[in-house]
DNA sequence: ACATTAAGTGATT
DNA sequence: AATCACTTAATGT
């Protein structure tokens, strides 16, 4: 049985995934999820049991070291979706990371019984889930070298942009704290960051928020 | 008005 | 750049 609010919300964000069996395909074994804003989907060491597509809303990956640090790594905007989860599910691996929503999202859940099978049957299936690999590991590269290259401000005005794009707001609601627990910095570099970056006429300060410019 | 939580500061390592 | 020890400011009750 093809749900049709799927379908529409699937057609709606994932232009890519453009055969139309496929789709039905979807909308027919997908489930329509909803998480609020600082909900864990995924946890370290979870397994993953679906495969989320995006429609709605902002999903932030964190990375865990060994000491229990969590660091920012990037976000999963609507219309895109998890590569790491692909491969988490397909090799029955424990995640590596953990997701939390951003915002209030809204995910198409598709079981991950239907990943080997679609990869063959259907060529946008197998594209669209490279693209998501393609711009993973594009990402991820660019934030290795944030993390092991760049000083904290530019790291912080990276975060400050990703996070703005990410979610289509430029007003950033967050503590100075919780930014700091991101980038795996104190809490007072950040506020002295972000006040040198106000002084420069980048941002706009006030209490749980930033305005980026 | 008071308590709580966020943000700012300066000194120290 | 982190940590500490405060101070000051903003907000909720």
């Amino acid at each position: 049985m093809v749900d049709e609010s799927i379908l529409e919300v699937l057609q709606k964000n994932f232009p890519r995934i453009a055969e139309k069996s496929l789709q039905e395909e979807i909308a027919e074994n997908g489930k329509l999820f909803k998480y609020r804003e600082g909900e864990t989907l995924m946890d370290f060491g979870s397994y993953v049991k679906i495969i989320p597509l995006v429609v709605k809303g902002t999903i932030k990956v964190l990375r865990e070291d060994d000491e229990g640090n969590e660091i920012f790594l990037y976000f999963i905007k609507k219309g895109t979706t998890c590569a790491v989860s692909f491969t988490c599910c397909m090799m029955r691996k424990r995640s590596e990371i953990k997701t939390v929503a951003e915002e209030d999202i809204e995910i198409i859940g598709i079981p991950i019984r239907f990943m080997d099978l679609w990869m063959t049957k259907y060529q946008s299936w197998k594209n669209f889930v490279m693209l998501a690999y393609e711009d993973r590991f594009n990402e991820l590269v660019q934030t290795i070298d944030n993390i092991a290259f760049k000083k904290m401000d530019a790291r912080l005005m990276d975060y400050l942009h990703k996070r703005s794009e990410a979610m289509g707001t430029t007003t950033i609601a967050a503590t100075h704290q919780q930014i700091a627990y991101d980038l795996n910095a104190s809490r007072e570099a950040v506020s002295r960051l972000l006040k040198q970056l106000e002084k420069q006429g980048k941002v706009a300060l006030s209490r749980n928020k930033v305005e980026l410019f």
